[in-house]
DNA sequence: CATGAATGAGCGTTCATTCAT
DNA sequence: GATGAATGAACGCTCATTCAT
């Protein structure tokens, strides 16, 4: 009967947290989030009980936005290899085309603040991508190795090659090419 | 300003850093590294201008003292290969003997506290690893991939490789040569 | 600002301030007091103004309740000592079946938020106790006291006897005993 | 070594401490308390290590005050009426000359900040006061009942006395007076 | 009238850094 | 040089109160 909790305003919380943290780190102010959300100190704290519960959400949302951005039209009837590149090319123009969340994504992953069952659920989020790896890799070298390892490798490789892809935006397909080419030979 | 006397109170500082930051984060207070190190709160700071000082040059050393280790008893004479593996391997041992270096490591390397020059610094003390991918490289499929590239490749692979070592230290020996073996099949 | 519908909702919100204040203190918020009458945040204020406002009134009611309570079935016809025990005891029970109200009240006699009138109104409520105390010292060694000190007197008395009551109900009514002869031997 | 922790800041504090919260109650912050004592908002921490703390200490050292004073020349030799009263009236004299502390001692007994163990520390403070209470009710009708239930009495009765000489203090040595002699009849 | 989201001042406390000893 | 007390800005968070729904 009152005024409705806004999931607009939760969003621009979101948001804000994402900029904000992208250029101060994780040590970035809630007053500053708030007030770069254009909201006020307290609001911040009815959408998000903590600042290490706003952490915890911020992440999991970007978890779960990168999955849905990689699954989206999906390369169905191509070849493994067209499909996977077709995932891994989604997840780079993400990652340059939102830089920021990039950043703020790889600041909360190594956060201590970041609980487990956080991690878990990011973990569960990238459910499809971790089933197309292993369809890609179930006849070749890796086909022995625990999935979670595969998907650790590849993680490490996405990461650096989309770093180099914001750092040097100009070359950023040729970089994805480059990236995404090591990580196929050395899962096939 | 000039050099302080003492290098044993200089070392037992970033020591302690890297056991308070390694469990309890970044926000680790001088007061408790201080505290840590059974030295003055006041004297951290005749060692280290600033926090962000001790960071910088914690971040360097650890990346020497990586350097250092992998770069000893080189296997010369020995394959390419081998002496990659010797590399990394000792990388990984290193790691997983001194978890909280590593945790520290993983921090400080997306800190905004440390400064392009620290980064570079980092960087300079790869060369001799970098020279040795360089020579493993040269007539594989990265042959024409810039070494900064593959160099940050290696890294991200290393480092998930290094995570499920530490994780699950009963199998760190199979954790690595999994890792090394990827890293092979990518490069060569 | 006339007078709300909700009479009940208005004593639900008196009870709660008064389980909440008992067990947390005059610092006691007022969400948690509106939580715990099953009433949103903003309907407290629609009952009364401040917090402030509310406190007053639990203070006098709290007043009132003692005072009516002790003035009911009046030992009419016997002695004065048998009617000023009555009242007494009739007090001290009232106590130990309402340790919360009782704590409420110790908390809000001492508290600056209690108005100079408020003050007066509870003092007001009292009245029947006090012409009853005038009687019986009108001819004792108080007899030209002021009625205020000696009611003050008794009013010391009766607290410490009542906190002994409840911390230690299983002799509560010897303690009410005792403490009513302490108080009858000054007054006679 | 470095500058040593200053007594005269601690008791400054204190002092402080004493007037803010007589004129505010005990929600005073911090930060009022710190200014009024002339210290930075830190250094208030460095001497308590929380405001609780603070309260404790003060209620503590409020009432080792009472007890050192009333128990200063003590009329040996006399009567034990006349060396009760020379208590008595040293301790409304103690409430007269500072009235804040009165006041302050006043809230902080009744607060939930104070722990069991500060209102045992200030009941052992009034050992001396205890005892002469018990000489003086040796013989008297109270002779079996518990000296702690006395005693709270005994409180009780100076609270409320005190209170009237604070209130109106032209008439301070008379009320003074009056009280004994309520007390004294109610213990002899 | 009831609701609970919105507000922003204010709280207790921490902390990097300075400086008296 | 070593110490740790002093500083005060900044922090995460709470709260009485207001007001849109």
């Amino acid at each position: 009967m009152a005024r409705p909790r806004s999931d607009e305003k939760r969003n621009a919380i979101l948001a804000a947290a994402t900029r904000v943290i992208a250029s101060q780190g994780l040590s970035a102010s809630t007053a500053m989030i708030a007030k770069e959300a254009g909201v006020s100190n307290g609001s911040l704290f009815t959408y998000f009980e903590t600042k290490a519960d706003l952490l915890n959400r911020l992440y999991i949302e970007l978890k779960e936005e990168i999955a849905e951005v990689v699954a989206k039209e999906p390369h169905q009837g191509t070849s493994l290899r067209d499909r996977t590149f077709h995932m891994w090319s989604r997840w780079g123009h993400w990652a340059v085309t939102f830089p920021e969340k990039q950043k703020a994504l790889t600041l909360l992953t190594v956060s201590d603040d970041i609980t487990p069952e956080s991690h878990q659920a990011g973990h569960d989020a990238f459910r499809e991508i971790r089933e197309l790896i292993q369809l890609s890799s179930a006849h070749g070298p890796m086909r022995d190795i625990p999935l979670y390892f595969t998907t650790a490798l590849m993680n490490g490789l996405s990461e650096a090659t989309i770093h180099f892809m914001i750092e040097d935006p100009d070359n950023a397909a040729m970089h994805c090419v480059r990236g995404f080419e090591a990580f196929w030979r050395m899962l096939t």
